[in-house]
Order: C-alpha cells, then sequence, then structure tokens
DNA sequence: GACAATAG
DNA sequence: CTATTGTCA
C-alpha cells in the first residue's frame, strides 16, 4: 500500500500540458497496475482479446501515451527489477488480500450484485510477467523508451529526477519522496471524476506536484529524519508500521528525538525491523546507470497490426486515435518551423 | 482508465 | 458547455 506521507507533503494542483517538452520517469508497475485493476466491465472482468488473454493494461497504455504525445510530453517508463528481500512480509500481505477479494468476489457475483462484485474483483488484480513484456514491447510501437530498474523502480525514476535526465517522476505512491526525487507528480493523467470506494460519489481529480525540498523546509527535517518518520508510520518494509503511531505521532517523536534509535518508547518494537536496511532502501538504493533517454519515431502501422490483427481492438477506434496522434504531432512540428 | 454518445 | 452513462476487448 506504500506509505501514508499525504498528511506531511506540500502538493500544489497542476495540469497535464505544464509538463510539455519535459521528460517524466513514470513508475510503470504503479501505472498498469491500475489499468489492470480499473479498465473492467461493470461485472468487474477484465478486457480481453479472442483468446481470452487480457487487453486491459494495452488499452491504458494506448489512450494514455496518445494523450502525451500529443502534448508533447516524453515518457519514460521504469520498470521494477527484483524486489529487496525485506518486502516479501508485504507481497504475502497483498497475496493473500487478493485470496479474500476472490472469494468474496465469488460470493457477490453469485447473489447477483454487481456493485460489490467489480470492487472485489479489482482487488484480485495481479500483473502477470506476459504483461509486463508486452507492455514493453507496445512502447517500443510508440518510440517510447523504458528502463528496467535493478531493483525499486521508484528509487531508480528518483534518481533520474536528480541526475536532470527526467524533470519529474510520476506515481501514485509517496515512496519516491522518500527516495528523494526532485519532484513527484501524482494523478498524471487527464483531469476526469474518479468514484471513491463504497460511497456513491465522484471526486474531480487532477495532477499534483509534489517537490521533495519543499516539503522537507515545510516540516523543517532532513530527508534522512523524514525517512525515520516513514518507517514509524510502516512502508513496504515494515508494513505494519509502529502501534498506535501515525502520521502526526511519527512527525512528533522524530522532532522531539531525531532518529529511530532515540526515541525510548519504541525500542522493543525497533529491535524487530532491519531499520538499518530499509533506511538504506530509501536513502542508498540500488539504482539503474542511464546512458542516454532516446524518443524514437511513432510506428502507426505497427501498432494498428498489433492491437487490430493480434488483439482484438476496433480497427476504427484505433485508427480515429492515431490519427488524432499524428495531427497533435503535425501541429507540433508546424510550430517548431515557425521559427526558422 | 479513457472514450463517445447522450442528456440537460 | 458540463455532467452522466454505457462501452471498450
Amino acid at each position: 500500500m506504500g506509505l501514508n506521507l499525504k498528511d506531511l507533503v506540500i502538493r500544489e494542483k497542476t495540469t497535464l500540458d505544464a509538463f510539455s517538452n519535459k521528460i517524466i520517469a513514470i513508475d510503470a508497475y504503479n501505472a498498469i497496475y491500475q489499468f489492470l485493476a480499473s479498465i473492467r466491465g461493470p461485472d468487474g472482468l477484465q478486457l480481453t482479446d479472442s483468446e481470452g488473454r487480457i487487453t486491459s493494461h494495452l488499452s491504458g497504455l494506448l489512450y494514455r501515451n496518445v494523450n502525451f504525445l500529443s502534448l508533447g510530453i516524453k515518457p519514460v517508463y521504469v520498470f521494477d527489477g527484483k524486489p529487496p528481500s525485506l518486502k516479501t512480509a508485504e507481497i504475502e500481505r497483498r497475496k493473500q488480500i487478493k485470496k479474500d477479494a476472490t472469494v468474496k468476489y465469488e460470493k457477490a457475483i453469485s447473489e447477483g450484485n454487481l456493485e460489490d462484485a467489480r470492487k472485489f474483483a479489482q482487488q484480485t488484480t495481479s500483473m502477470k510477467d506476459g504483461m509486463v513484456k508486452e507492455s514493453k514491447e507496445f512502447l517500443t510501437h510508440f518510440g517510447i523508451p523504458y528502463i528496467e530498474a535493478p531493483s525499486e523502480g521508484e528509487a531508480t525514476a528518483a534518481h533520474l529526477t536528480n541526475t536532470g535526465q527526467a524533470y519529474a517522476s510520476a506515481s501514485q505512491d509517496y515512496d519516491s519522496i522518500l527516495c528523494g526525487a526532485k519532484k513527484l507528480v501524482r494523478n498524471f493523467t487527464s483531469s476526469g471524476r474518479r468514484k471513491i470506494p463504497n460511497r456513491n460519489t465522484y471526486i474531480d481529480v487532477v495532477p499534483e506536484i509534489i517537490e521533495t525540498q519543499k516539503t522537507l523546509e515545510s516540516i523543517q527535517m532532513s530527508r534522512e529524519e523524514l525517512i525515520d518518520v516513514g518507517i514509524l508510520i510502516g512502508t513496504d518494509f515494515n508494513p505494519n508500521g509502529f502501534e498506535r503511531i501515525g502520521p502526526k505521532t511519527a512527525l512528533k517523536l522524530i522532532k522531539q528525538h531525531k532518529r529511530l534509535e532515540d526515541i525510548p518508547q519504541i525500542q522493543e518494537q525497533l529491535n524487530e525491523i532491519e531499520f538499518e536496511q530499509i533506511r538504506k532502501i530509501f536513502l542508498n538504493p540500488e539504482v539503474a546507470k542511464v546512458e542516454e533517454i532516446t524518443f524514437n519515431e511513432v510506428d502507426y502501422e505497427g501498432i494498428v497490426n498489433y492491437l487490430v490483427k493480434e488483439r482484438s481492438f476496433s480497427e476504427d477506434r484505433i485508427q480515429s486515435t492515431l490519427n488524432r496522434l499524428k495531427k497533435a504531432l503535425e501541429k507540433k512540428s508546424q510550430n517548431l518551423d515557425q521559427w526558422f
């Protein structure tokens, strides 16, 4: 579930076109997982091709990347490598949630409750290796580069913002802040409405930018201290956090004592986790060394062939979507030519 | 999640 | 023009 820094960070509303001509490092797993979770029918089943293979991730990547490229945004997708061994407990926890959700899904279906069925189906979402491979190949058709991180993708994405190779990192998770990303963008999508789980209400979702430096200044802390705050609240590497400690208490305790080792009342719990290792995952992570990030031409024909001939997408829809992209790119190069 | 069609 | 609904594969 990532970590809950929501109440501690400084968030500023922005728009997608503010990122025109900028390279954005996208947390690939985060984005694709959301496509797989939400692009579903009313009964909760994912979209599939004629062979029964899931296509939700391809649909999501198609429309989102057309929007990015049309606006002149330059996405580079960062894929996860091997998870740190400390993540095992969290991975097991997620597996169990999926198992429970599968049972609840079956029950909702048998009772004819489609709303619940859809909700629980979303919780069963899992990403298969084949989907990762397909997504990489698909991005290549768009001329969009991707990077394979040695470990956590967010760490490499954050790294790219610090070398200046990317303007910001895009993810829904706040881990990027602990990883020291210069800027993190959340809701990096065309603005739209999103349903609040369990309630019949909707909220407008707009992109928001979080600058690590601004956040650290506002709470008067170093990144090292914020990482300790994160560990108190709970990270993927100590999912339960500390008993009776939420964001507010965590902040207060670190303000007062500066570091985990010096907070008297938590020493017993602290002994049970490998906090030095966790600190290292955020402060000094394994990241990919990236030479150069190259964007290529869009292979329109390749996209049509793949989606229509192999994955059962409607030819009309794909053609009109790609025409929209072509038009936008032509307009861009016209605007550029005017300078010469 | 994103779109197009539809209603207001 | 904004808001809602159904559909995509």
